[in-house]
DNA sequence: TTACTAAATAGTATCTACTCCTATTTATGA
DNA sequence: TCATAAATAGGAGTAGATACTATTTAGTAA
């Protein structure tokens, strides 16, 4: 995929995050937009103050307190969410079509990955008979390969 | 199933407990069998604070820095583990049967749940070649019955 | 354009859940 | 019984998140 191309997907995607914003009524600040540009840009899963690092270099005043708010905001509005089991400091992901993550748990990288049985699982039966379902997850943990190569 | 049935079973975890702190080549404390005894003996998947709060009743001046890192070292040794997924702060579970977890968004409950189906997942193929999985996790989000009948 | 108002922000203070430090105690093996 | 390394208690320190408040600003309507 050529350049331009990229680029025509992010203004489309932060198009849709303002519509989006919009519905929710939610203002549209060069803050907000600047914090979701960063985020859909990368696929390293980072944390508030690396979003915060990346953020200053267009809007130099902005605060991590923005940066830890707004991030909670779009996984409210549904235009991110927190990546599951990498305790602290949290993890945020723009990537919203399906995937999945493995974690090494020796650098702590996380890797996305694609596994089609891992989407649609079935929901179990009576056992959770009340409870409404919203989120089904699969998650990996173990050694990413360079780690596997480095044994301590 | 009796009380002295369960009485018979927390003896023998014990016992098991002691033996694989041995092979570890880890003392048997006080301390240490207390904060396992509480942990496998709920299913409330507590935070640090809650078995302090337990252990406190038998031993009443231990600490709550032994009892973090006592839970670490289960968790390290394998007698315990964290529960995914929960954010700050972190959960325990004392119950190493092969089960899922479901967690309501709203009153933040952990619901324990077997699903067949859940256990022995495939591993992806090629995406993660190169890594070694040591753990395949499955857990659900949503809300809970009384969540459900309740909304906000 | 201008003016208004509620929402959002910057900067700072506070809080929570650990994690580290050190003197003291204790489990274990000789 | 004794020696010694491991573990603990209690408190200090830390990272990351959250709350507070004065100031700025986006959105709207005159
Ligand atoms: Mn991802
Ligand atoms: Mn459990
Ligand atoms: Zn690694
Ligand atoms: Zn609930």
């Amino acid at each position: 995929m050529h350049t331009h191309e990229h680029q025509f997907d992010l203004e489309k995607k932060i198009a849709e995050f303002e519509t989006r914003c919009r519905q929710k009524g939610l203002r549209i600040t060069p803050q907000r937009v600047a914090v979701y540009k960063a985020l859909v840009g990368t696929d390293t899963h980072p944390t508030a103050e690396e979003v915060h690092k990346m953020v200053r270099q267009d809007i130099h005043s902005i605060s991590l307190d923005t940066v830890n708010r707004t991030l909670l905001t779009l996984a409210e509005i549904g235009a991110a969410f927190q990546v599951e089991g990498t305790g602290q400091p949290r993890r945020y992901d723009g990537g919203l079509e399906n995937h999945q993550h493995f974690r090494c748990i020796s650098c702590g990288q996380i890797v996305d990955f694609h596994y089609d049985p891992y989407e649609n699982l079935h929901n179990p039966g009576q056992v959770l008979e009340n409870c409404t379902i919203l989120r089904k997850t699969v998650y990996l943990e173990g050694l990413c390969g360079e780690c596997s190569d480095t044994p301590a």
